[in-house]
DNA sequence: ATTATTATAAACAATTTTGTCAAACATTTA
DNA sequence: TAAATGTTTGACAAAATTGTTTATAATAAT
């Protein structure tokens, strides 16, 4: 029978997928993690044997969290306009619930090209292809740009909405903004991503 | 007088730029820079004192780049249209010169507060002011969207710019694009965030 | 050709980072 | 309360990473 833990191994996990998201594996230091807990880092090998194990239940828990936000979007529109508004909102939310996961993910690709291979072939393609169709239905009806691909408008997508959390640390210094005003920034530029894209694909 | 060098010293500048572009500096191993190199990881002490040195070295050049390439834009262009299109261009050949630009910059900003506050304060603020001035013109004209500021715009630009070499290793392994692949892709990009921007800003 | 200088690599040393262990402490259960 | 189990820490050990030295080879200058 398991005695109280006293939140350790919690706040471990937090401040490990803090590190590691922002520094990738090979970036982070155990002992960034152990202070950024507010632990000995004794206690991070006494609950997850290894810096190669901890990373890789974050790296799961990670990757749940993508593949259950991204199931928020299969056939869930049809209507080119609310599919677009729906990944979105959709990625918005992802990010903002995890601003440390666009860095992961590059960090993740730069480091583990296998990795990168996996994610590739694995992950479904339901939303590119759904977004392919739609787009060419719409490209008959001439009410959409011809040369945009799916595959770009999703990157497009993810680039506007990942920027302000890979450049945090500049946005934050540029303007002086605090965690609150950063918010406000990230808040604001949702609805004006929506536009841009919106207008951005029209003929 | 020096004698000849075997031109080791060159091929350790492109492979620590490479590598150090890819991981950041604490995700970076020397002998990484070394097998990049095709020498001994002695070698790597014998020109640059230390991995700080060497990386400092690399900074300063990928930082002159960037600053070189920034130059090119100011006060070039009076008209949105043709500024907008001129940012992208540079902006482009930029990331085309140096691929790994984009995530370095992420690793920088992640690795180091402090540099990304002195980046923000130092870099000058010539181009967003410069696109505010013309966006405040357009909007009065009431040709451009009314909540675009300069600064999104241009991290929207540059959001789309980097996309494909954050992600290079999925986009490559996707459709199983080999080098020329990927440049044919960014190629077409380039005038497909041309037209997706300027139909983006209108109002 | 001989010497001086530069370039290279391999072995070695120092430092940093990761991982282990034993002892102390706390909590539960009996 | 006492045994059993879980938690924490600090000291220690091992491994990985970085840095130095020494010996050797290559090149250039005299």
């Amino acid at each position: 029978m398991p005695k109280i833990d006293h939140d350790t191994k919690q706040k471990i996990l937090q401040a490990a997928e803090k590190v590691f998201h922002r520094n990738g594996f090979k970036g982070t230091r155990t002992n960034q993690i152990a202070e950024e807990a507010g632990i000995s880092r004794t206690m991070l090998h006494y609950y997850f044997r290894t810096k190669e194990s901890l990373f890789q239940e974050i790296l799961e828990s990670t990757l749940n969290m993508v593949f259950t936000h991204m199931k928020r979007l299969i056939g869930q529109e049809t209507e080119l306009e609310n599919l677009v508004a729906g990944i979105i909102d959709v990625v918005s939310d992802l990010f903002e619930a995890k601003p440390g996961l666009p860095s992961f993910i590059v960090n993740l690709f730069n480091e583990s090209e296998e990795l990168a291979y996996f994610l590739a072939h694995t992950q479904g393609d339901t939303v590119p292809l759904q977004l392919d169709t739609i787009l060419r239905q719409e490209k008959e009806k001439g009410t959409v740009n011809l040369k945009l691909t799916g595959e770009d408008l999703i990157m497009n997508i993810y680039g506007l909405c990942a920027m302000p959390y890979l450049t945090m640390a500049y946005i934050k210094a540029k303007e002086n903004r605090d965690e609150e005003a950063m918010k406000a920034f990230i808040r604001e530029r949702r609805s004006m991503i929506t536009s841009f894209v919106m207008k951005g694909i029209a003929p």
